[in-house]
DNA sequence: CGCGATCTTGAACACGGTCAACTGACGTGG
DNA sequence: CCACGTCAGTTGACCGTGTTCAAGATCGCG
């Protein structure tokens, strides 16, 4: 579980990208008052398959994704637990317990990563002192409220088919905004969670996939995914 | 348009209430620092249909629901637009929108209503200067937050009876917590709206409505519903 | 009264889930 | 070193659920 091989090219050396798009940049800056180059507050790193925090341990902290890919699931009683985000470096996970005292999701590491955390009692006082650090951690919330709003009408009630192109052309853009190429990345999760976070089973997704590939529009090897033909996963995720 | 006949009597008289619940008190109370008993700010009556703000307008204010019935659309790229959430008084809408410029969605009355208007110059000058009204509005975004990934999780991957059966008792359980029946209650939307809204056709809302009434778990007339055997629908939810 | 919108009900079909067999990669232990 | 078990992924056949298409029912309103 600790050599990857062919996706290790796409997520190591991340690392020193992460600060300059990390989503908790500006506290980390506004930290300690005076030293404004202080390097972000304590670190962890986590193995493949560690949890970052359960659903319902109560909420200590914010945290930034600085290396490696996470997974957040949900388990609704009586029943699998279900993927509802992933999150790649500079990614900021926990907002969702802000309001009340415990998790309400799951934050698994898919990969060997690393974290920065920033405790919640520290990030209030940093927002009661700077509005604008409050500001921008509201305009990041409701940026993923509006997400997950039209993730819902995307997912729901779209053919299986579109739900894996709308998918594919999700990770590749947010590859593509950190920097990497937006025509041959890693998925960095294996079919299973592919299907809980598109609400199918793993079959469909791997026969969907291997429909693509033998169209042409893709390329796949195991967890690399190299696109082809852009234009025909855009038609698909707009319905033929 | 004007009339509900049947409806009315759930949707009206409600005006009263509101304040004690609402989503935006904080911020009324706290609006003008000398006068603490000052009204909620303008106010907007709207028919039914009529809109309050629509995906892709510039953004300039939240909304508390006063009175009335409100539902959330999102238009994806070619398809028709879905509902993503209703909202009953107290409830605050526009919170997508923080970040942005925009609204992303676009909020409808479904029968006739009125909302308090808090310009967001406004909501952002009291934040700065109240840390505790950004810190309760942090709590209501996060929780809204949670909500949305729980809902993912329980519409896209349950049978149609388990959705429309939740859908049920979410209703239901909002207007208890406003003081109505939790038994008998009007769902004040047409079953196209509920069918988009659980990623379903109104054929099958329709059809499960019926099936539940002729098991004996609710009575149903039009839009108004009476539910009778609240133990079957919560079985139903949890899969039988 | 008849028109339109909303809702109900029925029948046939297709999509995706379930079950199952098979493959290949990897790690362990005989 | 190879046999073995495990785990992820692929592929096939069957079947159930919900969609689609279509007809009819009900209600409000001109």
């Amino acid at each position: 579980m600790k050599k990857r091989g062919r996706q290790g090219s796409v997520t190591s050396a991340t690392a020193q990208v992460a600060c300059a798009a990390c989503g908790l940049k500006p506290f980390c800056t506004a930290s300690p008052p005076g030293s404004a180059n202080a390097p972000c507050a304590p670190r962890r790193r986590l193995r493949a398959g560690e949890v970052l925090y359960a659903q319902g341990e109560p909420a200590a902290a914010l945290y930034a994704v600085r290396a490696g890919f996470f997974k957040s699931c949900v388990s609704a009683a009586s029943g699998e637990p279900r993927v509802v985000a992933f999150h790649l470096m500079g990614d900021v996970l926990g907002l969702d317990a802000l309001g009340g005292a415990m998790h309400r999701s799951t934050a698994v590491a898919l990969g060997d990563g690393e974290v920065c955390r920033l405790a919640l009692t520290e990030a209030e006082r940093l927002m009661s002192d700077h509005a604008a650090l409050a500001a921008g951690l509201r305009a990041r919330m409701g940026a993923q409220l509006a997400d997950a709003g039209e993730r819902m009408v995307a997912l729901c009630a779209m053919p299986a088919s579109e739900r894996v192109a709308a998918h594919l052309l999700e990770v590749s853009r947010r590859w593509a905004e950190r920097g990497y190429s937006p025509s041959e990345f890693g998925l960095c999760m294996s079919r299973k969670d592919t299907g809980s976070y598109l609400g199918l089973t793993l079959e469909s997704v791997s026969r969907t996939l291997s429909q693509f590939a033998a169209s042409g529009w893709i390329a796949l090897a195991g967890r690399s995914v190299k696109i082809l033909d852009r234009a025909a996963l855009e038609a698909q995720v707009a319905g033929e």
